[in-house]
DNA sequence: GGTAACTGGGTTTTT
DNA sequence: CCCAGTTACC
């Protein structure tokens, strides 16, 4: 609602505490706001204040933890502001700004224009590559998956510590093989920058290299007036570094963040952080947001007896502007099937009293914790998407599709010369290595040498290199962004089509991808976008979302962080699952999951439904009732439970007697398998 | 010498 | 169910 009042458009009906944060000057400013506190829109109003005063959009920096938030809250902000500039501010993640300020100075970097960047997906098929060049078949325990090597690799980054205090603290069993791991540490490392590749640490590192240049970095911060960071609490120490050297001494600063919402520490994440910017600067303004504009009470006094409250520290308590509403409710149930089934069930009978489905949501703690409710609401028909978990890009076509992309920048790039070979009819991992050495001597226009490529490889491989190879070097010559795209969909078709079965939705779904591409100036930028940034369920990338398009959501907690639902499920609270058996092994790690239950439960409107099962699939026998609830008194006490929590017995009508479908009439399934199979 | 098909085993969360 | 390591085949 844009009030009569014009000069005060932005401060879009803020109350007291977020007016003032809103308007607050230009020394630095901490923002500590609970769940569901408004401080989007307070961020938001502080943009547009920003702009209304007559800061230049370019001098202000919005750094957020995801680039739709960051958009959103732009976008917002500039229609905000009645200022005439048409220039937005400047904003995403830590990563995408990285990238821009890399690209700009790659040069500086010592990196060639045509760098890429590599997903975790890319930096699995690099270690893959390298992991290849050791020998690695020694008799001992099974070497770590690809995947997990990565992580370490990651989380020695994220934590600035050395690999040697990481793999015995966080990764015990893999330390019989820390030597080698070492080892293949180091190539890999040689691996990427000889390939002008650069991973997503790689870009904070970069990002933060620059800024600590004596002149370049001092100039980088001067063109920058005003920082404002969203979700403090989950920086680590890289990222608060690189905020730092961007306002020196916190003028222009400001900082939102919530402690007892710190997910991330996987990630290096500390929730000290956010204290310590209110300490080292003194002359700091401290706000609170405490009025929860999302829950009812009854949501919060759960959350409230939930959130961590350690002694010193930022004491909140929310309190709801909506009323009391109901008592979230804990059903036990007896085994993970009939969760799912109750789960389901309830789903469906909210949707019949009008509750649509996209107003519902199921958060689980690991993405597979939904595999039973995914089949549940499949075999009823009810449409969901799933966010978290896999993701459009890993899909291998995608994968193809960016690494042959990246070629015509980058003919250096191991990794997809790895990838796009390996596609081809006869090349497996070896020929795909043997083959990296010619790309190897002709670095710089690898490409245009493909005769060469193909003359080296056996025969049986031949015919489709000398097809897909020269359409991809003659896609360099393109300029256009969606020029280059149909050329590289277009060397890419004949061996999609060999090569996967279910080729055609494939296919459809690299057309899409084209077809987005030609939207853009700049193909590779398409490409860096796409990787920094990757469509967020598998669903996101339909070429027209029906608005009226209805389906739950089901989405790990981590990636629910920021969004509401009117009905909110939390099942799998089983010990071992929340809190996760791997966070058991220090207190920080058990507090973490205590917090990760607290973003949960606050993501909830109106209702919240917590589920546990008494029998898991990989416990031998049935927990006994005590242990049922586990998952809530390792964090509650029983006269907490009992205040906060409904608690109902689900045992008996497991549900699976309701025959409650989705669509209208009858519907029979004939079995149409044929008889001699 | 390398690829495709098979088998046994298994730590989660994301930019 | 997915991935690493093994075997059988080209």
């Amino acid at each position: 609602m844009f009030g009569g009042d014009a000069h005060r458009a932005w401060d879009d009906g803020l109350d007291e505490a977020q007016l003032q944060a809103a308007t607050h000057g230009d020394g630095p400013l901490v923002i500590l706001a609970g769940a569901g506190t408004g401080k989007t829109r307070t961020l938001t109003s502080r943009v547009a204040c920003l702009l209304e005063r007559g800061v230049a959009p370019q001098r202000i920096l919005l750094l957020t933890f995801t680039r739709r938030a960051a958009e959103e809250m732009l976008a917002r902000a500039a229609a905000l502001a009645s200022t005439r500039e048409a220039q937005r501010p400047r904003g995403g993640t830590f990563h995408a700004v990285a990238h821009q300020q890399i690209a700009a100075y790659a040069d500086v970097l010592g990196l060639p224009s045509g760098f890429g960047v590599l997903d975790p997906a890319g930096s699995c098929d690099l270690m893959d590559l390298v992991r290849g060049d050791h020998d690695l078949n020694g008799t001992a325990a099974r070497f770590p998956r690809t995947a997990t090597l990565v992580d370490i690799y990651s989380r020695c980054i994220n934590n600035e510590r050395p690999l040697r205090e990481i793999v015995p603290a966080e990764y015990p069993w893999c330390e019989p093989h820390l030597d080698a791991i070492a080892g293949l540490f180091r190539d890999f490392t040689a691996r990427k920058r000889q390939s002008a590749l650069l991973d997503f640490d790689d870009l904070l590192l970069s990002w933060r290299a620059l800024l600590r240049h004596p002149s370049l970095g001092h100039d980088l911060a001067a063109g920058v007036s005003h920082v404002l960071v969203d979700e403090y609490q989950d920086l680590n120490s890289l990222q608060v570094e690189i905020v730092q050297l961007l306002a020196p001494g916190g003028k222009g600063l400001t900082v939102v963040g919530d402690e007892a919402q710190a997910i991330y520490g996987f990630r290096g994440s500390d929730p000290v952080h956010l204290r310590r910017v209110v300490e080292s600067f003194p002359g700091a303004t401290l706000i609170r947001l405490e009025r929860n504009f999302r829950s009812r009470q009854a949501v919060l006094d759960s959350a409230n007896v939930l959130r961590p409250g350690r002694p010193g520290d930022a004491e909140i308590r929310l309190e709801s502007t909506r009323g009391t509403g109901t008592k979230p409710t804990l059903r036990r149930c007896y085994d993970a099937g009939s969760e799912a089934r109750a789960v389901v069930h309830r789903i469906l009978e909210a949707h019949e009293r009008g509750v649509p489905l996209r107003h519902q949501a199921v958060l689980v703690r690991a993405g597979h914790h939904s595999d039973l409710i995914e089949v549940e609401l499949s075999v009823r028909k009810v449409p969901y998407r799933k966010y978290g978990g896999l993701r459009f890009l890993e899909a291998a076509h995608v994968k193809d599709f960016v690494a042959a992309g990246r070629l015509l920048d980058n003919p250096a790039d191991d990794v997809a010369w790895y990838r796009v070979l390996r596609l081809h009819r006869g090349v497996g991992p070896g020929r795909a290595r043997g083959l990296l050495e010619h790309v190897h001597r002709h670095t710089t226009e690898s490409l245009s040498a493909w005769p060469e490529l193909v003359a080296l490889a056996p025969p049986l491989c031949r015919g489709e290199l000398s097809q897909s190879l020269p359409v991809l070097a003659e896609a360099v010559s393109c300029t256009r962004a969606g020029e280059r795209a149909e050329r590289v969909l277009q060397a890419l078709r004949p061996l999609v089509l060999e090569r996967y079965d279910d080729a055609a939705p494939r296919l459809g779904d690299l057309e899409r991808l084209v077809g987005s591409a030609s939207v853009t100036d700049d193909f590779s930028d398409f490409l860096a976008q796409l990787t920094l940034d990757p469509p967020a369920s598998t669903g996101d990338l339909a070429a027209d979302p029906h608005l009226d398009e209805d389906y739950v959501v089901i989405s790990t907690i981590h990636s629910a962080k920021g969004l509401e639902w009117p009905i909110v499920y939390l099942p799998h609270l089983v010990d071992g699952a929340v809190p996760s058996d791997m966070a058991l092994r220090s207190t920080a790690g058990l507090e973490e999951e205590k917090r990760l239950l607290y973003v949960a439960v606050t993501r909830a409107r109106d209702e919240l439904h917590l589920y546990a099962a008494l029998r898991m699939p990989h416990h031998r026998r049935a927990l006994d009732d005590r242990h049922s609830f586990a998952p809530i008194s390792r964090f509650l006490d029983d006269d907490a439970v009992e205040a906060t929590l409904s608690i109902e017995d689900e045992r008996q009508g497991s549900g699976r007697a309701n025959r409650h479908e989705l669509g209208p009439g009858i519907r029979i399934d004939v079995d149409l398998d044929p008889l001699w199979m």
